[in-house]
DNA sequence: TAGATTGTTAATCGATTAACAATC
DNA sequence: TAGATTGTTAATCGATTAACAATC
């Protein structure tokens, strides 16, 4: 109803949180759902979730709260979630196998189509029905939207130029290593040592402290 | 030199990243460095990086910079990586089970020293030296510091619990849900699909905006 | 001393939250 | 109408950044 303004990063982080519980909901039979019940479930302050949500336009209807369907498709939409996106993996090591091995990502809209690795004896066999291809074979023709490295972290940015060669806009990155990468490819890192040395830090300053990591 | 202040959330999550920085530093021989350089290598800027180790206290000396090793004892000293934390892994499915096989854990401090699943044919065997044992027989004995979850998101909640009542200070979900713990536990949760959702959002809406998705 | 770089202040910006009028 | 709940405002809080005096 308002004019549209830019959706903060902050609330960026929260839709997929959202998106979850809804889809929870709607397997549940729930066609609507109040600010507070979906605070509740995202472990959140209805205050915060009716501001994220205003960012969308103002779908909800006072008395009665969201509707389920409706707030899916809305969030869908504002994600890019409409089309699927193709996915490369490069490095097959554990990490990489394990994330290919993931059946989630083809159901959540990420189809793995492309698995990339260096090591002949890898080159040529396959994993989940894909087969594993030279990364001197990474080409634009490809079609793949989004990278997602599994590499040490020595040839990780090597890896990261790549991609953005073949034209990806978007790369998730679990090498623990920083990434430069141009202006108009979308980065985040997981780096699991990482997020166990911040736990290190609010285990040992006894005060819990933290609730939801992500990637940057 | 000032009073202690709290170290802000926003600066503890940063803390890791600076010091896997100086850890490149010390292999490189370098004994010094400045914000700016700090700043180049961690992808920040430079007073960020001030202000942030200003909270560790001030070390820096004007005109030369910081001296490498002695920030990275403080910013260990901090995070409270001083001594071994045990972690245990519970389900060992394949990104639990390519968790178990990286050797990375212990070198930095986090050896893995449990592996729980519930599993009858995978009870009793072992990954990477350690034997799978089961869930049932978690208790605060086995002294472990740090759990992480690697379940199905329909039994993730229960077994957070389960290693609450052992005594875990801190756990790392990667199930997509959203878990309760007390208080005193610290909790961060990474999750793959979310962080592509994330990553799709930026990419669609054509203005790069991310840089390092950590958990919370 | 001249040059370099820190530590800190203060301004700015963005995120969170409580409160409540609007309205279903 | 009475009750419930949204959407928005405004206050507050925390994080970022530029600027510069302090000082090695």
């Amino acid at each position: 109803m308002e004019a549209m303004r830019r959706i903060p990063d902050a609330t960026v982080d929260r839709l997929p949180v959202y998106l979850r519980v809804l889809d929870d909901l709607t397997a549940s039979r729930s066609t609507t759902v109040s600010s507070e019940q979906l605070a509740d479930l995202a472990g959140m302050n209805a205050a915060k979730v009716r501001k994220d949500l205003s960012y969308l336009g103002s779908y909800g209807v006072r008395g009665v709260g969201y509707d389920v369907d409706y707030l899916r498709f809305e969030i869908t939409s504002q994600l890019g979630l409409g089309q699927q996106s193709g996915v490369a993996i490069v490095g097959l090591g554990n990490l990489g196998r394990a994330l290919a091995n993931h059946a989630g990502l083809t159901v959540r809209g990420f189809p793995v189509t492309a698995l990339l690795d260096t090591d002949a004896r890898k080159v040529g066999t396959s994993v989940s029905g894909v087969t594993i291809s030279h990364l001197d074979a990474l080409s634009p023709d490809d079609g793949i939207a989004i990278g997602i490295i599994t590499t040490p972290p020595g040839v990780a940015q090597d890896v990261a130029d790549r991609l953005v060669a073949a034209g990806v806009r978007a790369i998730l990155n679990f090498a623990p290593i920083v990434l430069t990468v141009p202006e108009h490819v979308a980065l985040r890192s997981v780096d699991v040592t990482l997020e166990l040395q911040v736990l290190s830090f609010y285990a040992s300053h006894q005060g819990s402290g933290t609730a939801a990591a992500h990637g940057s």
